[in-house]
DNA sequence: CGTGCAGTACTGTACCGTCTAGTTCCGGGC
DNA sequence: GCCCGGAACTAGACGGTACAGTACTGCACG
């Protein structure tokens, strides 16, 4: 009966948390300055009253939920790399992360987060810093221990591990990312063409990095 | 005495300049949304009325200011390229043109421009698809012939010029790049730095599209 | 039954774009 | 060199709207 909203929740929860959904709808919408508290507090079918309850004021309630939707969004990007290591076959199973990670990346929600943060950092560096942090920073923090494993075992040649994952990260991918950023369009881009450029990336990032002739 | 302002242009083609100089300013510092005319007025030591009087209103100030800016700051770069296929050691020459393109991008005035624009998008998309017209997209076109007729020299094995050049541009510009678009600090940074992702860009540029062994 | 919320009015501010009234600039005729 | 007429500009008020955040009343949910 219940939608996706767990039942056992008080009801000052319930509330917090419509009151979240409907900031991350507007806030993405029509970005920080152009978005009012009257209409996230129509948009959550909740009085004006109760959004201050919950969040002391505009700015709260905006990284508040900026920082919420990072997390979210990151958090299944890691579990990823993981594998990686043990792998068998290198550029298949690269081939097979970069593609995942650009699916990741590339969702329309989240292409709306990078645009509203950027578009904030000037005003609101922290939250550039948050997103940064807990998104790509880790995920490449990540790859570059699996790259260090996987140097270790002869199956690819990397000094700087953490420059070597930055490379594979930027390769696979910039061009369809910042395309994105620039183009208001957020509508998934065509698999075919992620395929490619994820295909692509991994082969110029083995040519350097892959294992010793 | 006079200062770079032109001393003769007529008192309108004066005003207009400080308006949109006072709107670079402005909209760079505080946004779209977050500037008023009123601000821009003062800071250009005009009445509100000439600003109206040379656009018609915030919108057209604004995608003026964008385009124009776009133009002054896309136009340095591209010269830079033509030079490369005549070279005769392409790496030393490839390093040089993309640490110029690395200092060019990185100027802060055009690292505040495109997080503008790119926190605009969804509301401009037109300004994001000027910018990335007469911008990255003109540089990497430009880049590609000059590739092609390397490949021609043998001096590189590249078979999709235009993925070439995205490649090489990303492989340069991305680390720093995306970093300085998510921190709000614009300051530039150090040139050591800039010299490292030049160099190490290159060299994996080179490992994939590198002349045959 | 009492607390938390809806509904809404309210305060104070800010801003866009227009308008008015007075002032300065500038080129052309003498 | 001097003056005139019109165009451009200044200064500021103003109407209309919108918004952040507060205050208050009554209702219904737990």
């Amino acid at each position: 009966m219940s939608a996706p909203t767990a039942v056992d929740e008080t009801r000052a929860a319930r509330k917090r948390r419509a009151i979240l959904e409907a900031a991350a709808e507007v806030f993405l919408r029509n970005g920080y300055a152009g978005t009012s508290m009257d209409e996230i507090a129509a948009l959550a079918a909740v009085s004006k009253q109760t959004v201050y309850k919950h969040f002391a004021d505009k700015k709260t309630l905006f990284t508040e939920f900026v920082t919420r939707t990072v997390d979210e969004a990151a958090e299944p990007v890691h579990a990823e790399v993981e594998s990686l290591q043990d792998t068998g076959d290198v550029e298949a199973d690269l081939r097979d992360l970069a593609r995942r990670q650009l699916g990741m990346v590339m969702r329309p929600r989240l292409l709306q987060l990078r645009r509203l943060v950027i578009g904030e950092a000037g005003r609101f560096p922290e939250l550039g810093q948050v997103f940064a942090e807990r998104g790509p920073l880790r995920t490449m923090a990540a790859m570059a221990t699996a790259f260090e494993r996987l140097g270790a075992r002869g199956l690819l040649t990397v000094g700087d591990t953490e420059l070597a994952a930055a490379h594979f990260n930027w390769l696979v991918m910039s061009i369809p990312l910042n395309r994105a950023m620039l183009s208001g369009d957020d509508d998934a881009p065509d698999p075919a063409e992620l395929d490619r450029y994820a295909a692509e990336g991994v082969r110029v990032f083995l040519a350097a990095y892959g294992p010793p002739a």
